[in-house]
DNA sequence: TAAAAAAATTGGACGCTGTCTAATATTGAG
DNA sequence: CTCAATATTAGACAGCGTCCAATTTTTTTA
């Protein structure tokens, strides 16, 4: 309920063993502060708005860290393009198939039963579920 | 119930409207006699398993083309590459995100309660479920 | 069947996403 | 401040998928 700023986004940081450098914390600032679904390349496009100062290499690294420190997670559903995702709490997606764009559905009250059983030796590791949209067509007169 | 052979994908071909020729059956029959999920590369090198005579540029376009026509879904779960469905039957997947396998699950006596409406203004286009699973972690003793 | 038109295939160039590498720069512990 | 550890960088590279103009195959027409 807090309002994100560079300096509590380092926080965030820290609190997850991840050292809070200049261009950390511009990537993380661009998924939190605004909280949407973005490309590497929109959030390169973001953090160098002002002036070029973080590469490409910097951002790809630092996607993988907040990865793998779960401070964020992807969301594959564009087969060009990986999405980076700020909100970690279960849930899924609407994905607009014509302007590409992802909306949060909250996993709160969705169940989904009838599940087989897993196959043996194996556990699960997430459940995505992908609504994918279209805008309504326009009916010609 | 029937088995798939060259000869009746050529009329699995035509019924979709698209014109059967040697290399659309060969990729046809790949993914229809063998009902798994590949992706181009796999499918591109069953088809030139004998001796070369599909190019890269082909694979995609009767891929697409297939996809096109509703003969084949696509399935997007891996950010590297697609992998093509020859079945279209509703249905959603297990992906074993260890060995990169992917396994139906039939979409018979699944459901999914408590999905919020949707936005305004657009339809559902299909919903995909992914359950994402890894093989049991043996425990050191 | 022969000729002409239409449709399909092809190799290779290209674009884009993402990774890697080795050199450089920044950071922070002491 | 020193210096070792960590992070960043430009640019090369790799893989997937698309595009293009030239050629080949298929279908239509006569
Ligand atoms: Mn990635
Ligand atoms: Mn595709
Ligand atoms: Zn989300
Ligand atoms: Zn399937």
């Amino acid at each position: 309920m807090e309002a994100y700023t560079r300096d509590n986004m380092a926080d965030v940081l820290r609190k997850h063993g991840i050292n809070p450098t200049h261009q950390r914390i511009e990537i993380a600032f661009a998924l939190f502060s605004r909280q949407e679904h973005l490309s590497a390349d929109q959030i390169m496009a973001i953090v160098n708005l002002r002036h070029s100062e973080t590469s490409k290499a910097t951002v790809y690294n630092t996607l993988n860290l907040f990865l793998q420190r779960k401070l964020i997670r992807e969301v594959i559903v564009d087969p060009s393009k990986v999405f980076y995702d700020p909100n970690t709490r279960p849930h899924h997606h609407f994905y607009d198939v014509v302007s590409g764009r992802l909306t949060d559905i909250e996993a709160g009250d969705l169940t989904l039963s009838g599940l087989p059983d897993l196959p043996d030796g194996v556990v699960t590791e997430g459940v995505d579920i992908i609504i994918r949209v279209r805008p309504q067509q326009t009916q010609p007169a």
